[in-house]
DNA sequence: TATAAATGATACTAAATTAGTATCAGTTAA
DNA sequence: TTAACTGATACTAATTTAGTATCATTTATA
């Protein structure tokens, strides 16, 4: 079970290597490159999230890519629902219609409070705080924080 | 962006019509036609559920499936795992190996916290919860709880 | 003992979503 | 003029999800 797609995984990569050079042009080629992202499809993406007004682009030599708003105000919610559409954990029938039968309903009050959660999640974290935490994270700051894999399993080192 | 699938659906559901009928053997036809769920798809799933544990069945006429476990053993999260595998926000590089770059690092931090929280929260939904549920939606107790769909739109009543 | 109502096992198809590729036109700095 | 860019969009491939079909076996019971 995946939640999140490529699409998403990319494009905050992609936002949080224009946020750290703020106020330059970056283009789809060094990103790429840099991120190990497959060029074109990642052009695809950038695109998007210039239809979004999440970034703007300058074309020609030397143009590329830059964010058109502050880290801070570009929250990961956004980012998901322009590749993936809204959060649902159940698209079940009884958006469009009244409960056809209560053993939906019972299920449906549980999932749609689990929804509302992950929503207030992802609504939390910003491009901003995440490059504060890589901030960090270079500083040694969170270092006790870094992770090793082990057997497939996580642990806190 | 949908999280469950008709697999995990159709499973809980079916396990909630179980419940109802404790210790009675409940045919896969009469699941389907109750539930609207396709009859095959449904023989399916109710194998994997025997196959599992959560189920037993009994063969021949007058035979069908009976719940194998107590109605609040039986986690959301368990049926979900069956049907959809571990619940994983985002099947990133990084569970197989060190991150390979600082910016997975910090997006993986709180994704995994997310994870861990849905998790907790499918873990703490049972059948026996859900019958519960149930019965106080027919007596009535709960019913200023219903729900009316307008515009699509969820609202309470 | 024949039969109808069940499950066991499993192969198959269809539809939808996700991931990735390719192409061509236009823009711009040097 | 040319190389390095983006805009737009069509196309293909791979994977996942949903659903259908078939045949064998079991069992209650008329």
């Amino acid at each position: 079970m995946r939640v999140l797609t490529k699409n998403t995984d990319y494009a905050v990569r992609a936002l949080l290597v224009l946020g750290a050079h703020e106020g330059e042009y970056v283009s789809a080629r060094k990103i790429s490159e840099e991120q190990g992202i497959p060029y074109q499809f990642l052009r695809r993406i950038l695109q998007d999230l210039c239809r979004h007004g999440l970034v703007h682009t300058k074309e020609g030599a030397h143009g590329g890519v830059m964010l058109d708003r502050e880290p801070e105000s570009i929250r990961i919610k956004e980012v998901i629902e322009i590749f993936q559409g809204k959060i649902e954990l159940s698209e079940c029938m009884f958006r469009k219609q009244l409960c056809s039968n209560r053993a939906n309903c019972v299920l449906r009050h549980e999932i749609l409070r689990i929804e509302q959660m992950v929503n207030r999640e992802f609504e939390g974290i910003t491009i901003g705080k995440l490059l504060d935490d890589l901030k960090a994270l270079d500083d040694g700051k969170i270092s006790g924080k870094s992770f090793v894999s082990v057997d497939n399993k996580i642990q806190e080192t």
